[in-house]
DNA sequence: ACTTGAAATGAGAACCATCCTCATTCTATG
DNA sequence: CATAGAATGAGGATGGTTCTCATTTCAAGT
């Protein structure tokens, strides 16, 4: 968690923004969270005063390159932590309630993906910076 | 295109839903699209004159199973047929511009990566429907 | 510690894509 | 042709997100 901070304080001088307690507390709702929250919950946890400070927030964090912003299959934004400070992974979505988990595929799948996905846009103009991968179907909550 | 119409009326008659005049012209927007396109564009187009009625018929469309709606990068919703109508795709979406186009994979590939997500969400709970992979990366007009 | 200027915060207002309302128009059916 | 019910379109309402601005906090120099 200490190094997770200070990736963060980094990020963060490199666009001109301080890591105030308030940051430091939204950044450790989302570490703590391990699944893509959305602003309801995070305000619901207590720990993040007010709405808006937590939405202007959420916008410097994924500035600094901190904080992905994910959309499910509801009308909130979802948000966690960027993919080189949790590692790769994709979501499971919930068409029912709009719940978002992570998971992770074999490195060998990745790597077969990621050659198919160089592939396919080679010829095409289109410039790949990154993919997202999400599951819909019914969370066990919803059966 | 008459094949197209012909399972869209069948599906609207399923839920008790006319095919009028306006929603045949949504469907044959959609169709000559071929990609996602936005409610401005749809509109703009001349042919769905009420930007309100194109919300409505969209939902009553989503319903009957014949388009389906997609999040891009940026603030608008989009819309396509449905993928039993049009084949099974991705998308590639420009996260400068918002702008969303099709792409297919290999048939071995897809295959592949439907037998790891059987795989995955086998003792997870969590009950897979489908899938969805996105390419995000910028657009040959944003370069 | 004290001061000071600039940045961050919080409460509420503003914004805008989307959805709803309702009076009017269309359409399938007898 | 008549009629009842559905579809349409213009504008209003909704709500997640963003903006405003007065207040508070912070960092740096003295």
């Amino acid at each position: 968690m200490e190094d997770l901070h200070a990736t963060v304080t980094g990020r963060l001088r490199r666009i001109d923004q301080r890591y105030t307690t308030g940051r430091r507390a939204l950044v450790e709702v989302l570490a703590e969270a391990g699944r893509p929250v959305t602003i309801g919950e995070i305000v619901a946890g207590g720990r993040v005063p007010a709405q808006s400070t937590a939405y202007r927030n959420l916008a410097v964090l994924e500035q600094a390159g901190v904080v992905r912003r994910v959309q499910g299959h509801d009308e909130f934004s979802r948000y966690e932590l960027a993919e080189d400070l949790t590692g790769h992974h994709h979501h499971m979505v919930c068409v029912t309630c709009g719940a978002v988990e992570d998971f992770t595929m074999p490195s060998g799948v990745e790597r077969n993906l990621a050659r198919v996905i160089e592939a396919v846009s080679a010829g095409s103009g289109f410039k790949p910076e990154g993919h997202r991968l999400d599951l819909l179907g019914t969370c066990a909550e919803c059966v």
